[in-house]
DNA sequence: CTGTTAGCGCCTTCAC
DNA sequence: GTGAAGGCGCTAACAG
């Protein structure tokens, strides 16, 4: 690997000149530049990123913070997406980051070191030891999903979660459902009380009374959406579940199948979150741009890095909600 | 941010004892090494990553090379993540580049001032200018795909494509399919090279003459797809289609329903790859363990990295066909 | 076992 | 316009 030394004496400069070559802060004369670009190709020279970092500090990388169950979803695949995608126009690069929410904030606190300009945290969790260090290091963030209270100042970037919880409430209350089960994401994520909440609203404005029994948390898995399932329907207590995905709503299927329980007739079944799940009949869900979500992400956490002006909290649009045949009208 | 020298200061010691309670390289007594955690966490302090990857000429990050098409494919989806929680368990991040296969490898080589230990490159091309500026710095490679002959010595990682292709055709020649249109990889990938190869060989064990303008190539859209199937179908040349994908055979079916040609009574169609694409009547097609894929290629980058001993060119076995409703059988 | 010194590759003053 | 010196935060080699 040669530095900018080996140029500078190849191209009979100094290193500062070399360095004015490549990141045109001062002028070089035409001259003088050709002479260090052409000493560069013929070392082979590129301007080594980790000095470079070193000195500016600044790396142009941006940390993505996923958890890490083991595999990913269909969300966390696509937010990936747009972010690289979009990362790559500004120059960008992306390091994936899988640490728990829960690490311990001490005795080094690893993240502040971590050789990035700016993160983009998902699924951000009410006790959240990922953006405790971050803002301690003063990293600008961005999170996808709703900022916990403790850090209501940081810019975030989400659907209205409780809005479609709402709806999705409402809508199976209009099709006469009143013992409702809520099988929402984990409990530890700002997401999950957003939902609940909008849940919650449609009961009380349809004065239906609001009975805790019927709210389950789950990982969002498939396996866990099946055994919620098993305990709600043979206890026989709901006519209607809404689940936080539609890949937890397979798990309701397959075990409504397992006990001659029909859907929609017998069971509806409605998805806060979609994904590329097929089921039979399909499922009503509520299918998020998630493509999209990283994308805006991106142009967000790039605005505050370059101290522009930037909308603090941005309420996305990027959803819909398909109406499907799981859900059907009861008496 | 504080450094190794304010807690060196604060625990009343010299700067490299600092360094050796962080990196355990050499013995510190447990009273020193009380007391310097001790400062660190007072501190805050943790150790300066690019600063270590300067010193060290190491960075544990690895860079994942994948071309940029506007889109990610579900290969891509399921590598990163198999790539992404493998590297977590050796301790390694993932940088995403979304580099082109044909950068120009000039005036300074971009790539080989990247601050990664190692590169794992999908989709190899034949010309490949990243495979080049990264083997000109001399960093650890892995290819996931076939390397390009002049780079046969590298470290390489697929499944048997040409098998794959001859299995397939095979399979359609069985079925009494004379004319078999292949709609091929993109035409610089190496893969591409190994399906035609398949192809004929399945073409000429069967005595068939090969007919080169049975072939096409395509990028792997949709619509790229249904593009080639409206030429095909107009002239009505063949009575069977081998796509690179089931993202392309999702195209072929659309035209072919367009054009009232039935598949498979009127049209046999199998696709070389397989995603999550739902087609009907169910596509025949070749489903590959991508994450596998990814998880493997880790393993091989951290051995060579760490110059363990590694097979060369390993031929995964991590693929099955399924065989569907859209191939049928011609007198 | 601990501290001092030089250096990783680059950028940034500040004289010339 | 150009060059020399110091520093970014850390490790390595060598004394003590």
């Amino acid at each position: 690997m040669s530095t900018i030394l080996d140029v500078s004496k190849k191209a009979g400069v100094s290193k500062s000149t070399v360095s004015n070559v490549f990141n045109k802060k001062k002028y070089v004369s035409d001259e003088v530049r050709e002479k260090v670009l052409q000493a560069a190709k013929e070392l082979n020279y590129y301007p080594n990123k980790l000095a470079l970092g070193l000195a500016n500090n600044k790396t142009n990388m941006i940390g993505l913070f996923l958890e890490n169950f083991g595999e990913f979803r269909n969300m966390h695949h696509k937010i990936i997406e747009g972010i690289a995608i979009k990362l790559n126009e500004y120059n960008y690069n992306v390091i994936l980051y899988l640490d728990s929410v829960d690490g311990d904030v001490s005795p080094g606190m690893k993240l502040r070191a971590e050789p990035i300009d700016g993160a983009i945290i998902l699924d951000p969790a009410i006790e959240d030891s990922r953006i405790k260090e971050l803002v301690s290091s003063e990293t600008p963030i961005v999170l996808v999903g709703r900022a916990p209270h403790d850090y209501s100042n940081l810019c975030s970037l989400d659907v209205n979660n409780v809005e479609i919880a709402y709806q999705a409430t409402k809508l199976l209350i209009e099709h006469g459902h009143r013992k409702i089960v809520l099988i929402n994401s984990a409990s530890n994520l700002t997401i999950t009380a957003d939902r609940l909440k909008g849940y919650v609203k449609a009961h009380f404005e349809a004065g239906i009374e609001f009975e805790p029994s019927l709210v389950y948390n789950c990982n969002n898995t498939k396996s866990k959406g099946r055994e919620l399932a098993k305990r709600v329907l043979e206890s026989n207590l709901a006519t209607a579940i809404i689940t936080e995905s539609d890949v937890v709503a397979s798990g309701v299927y397959e075990e409504a199948k397992m006990q001659g329980i029909k859907i929609p007739s017998d069971l509806s079944v409605f998805a806060l979150g979609g994904t590329d799940e097929t089921l039979t009949p399909e499922v009503g869900k509520v299918i998020v741009d998630y493509k999209k979500m990283g994308e805006d992400a991106v142009k967000k956490i790039i605005k505050i890095i370059n101290k522009e002006p930037f909308e603090s909290n941005t309420e996305l649009e990027a959803y819909r909600m398909v109406k499907a045949k799981s859900v059907a009208r009861i008496e």
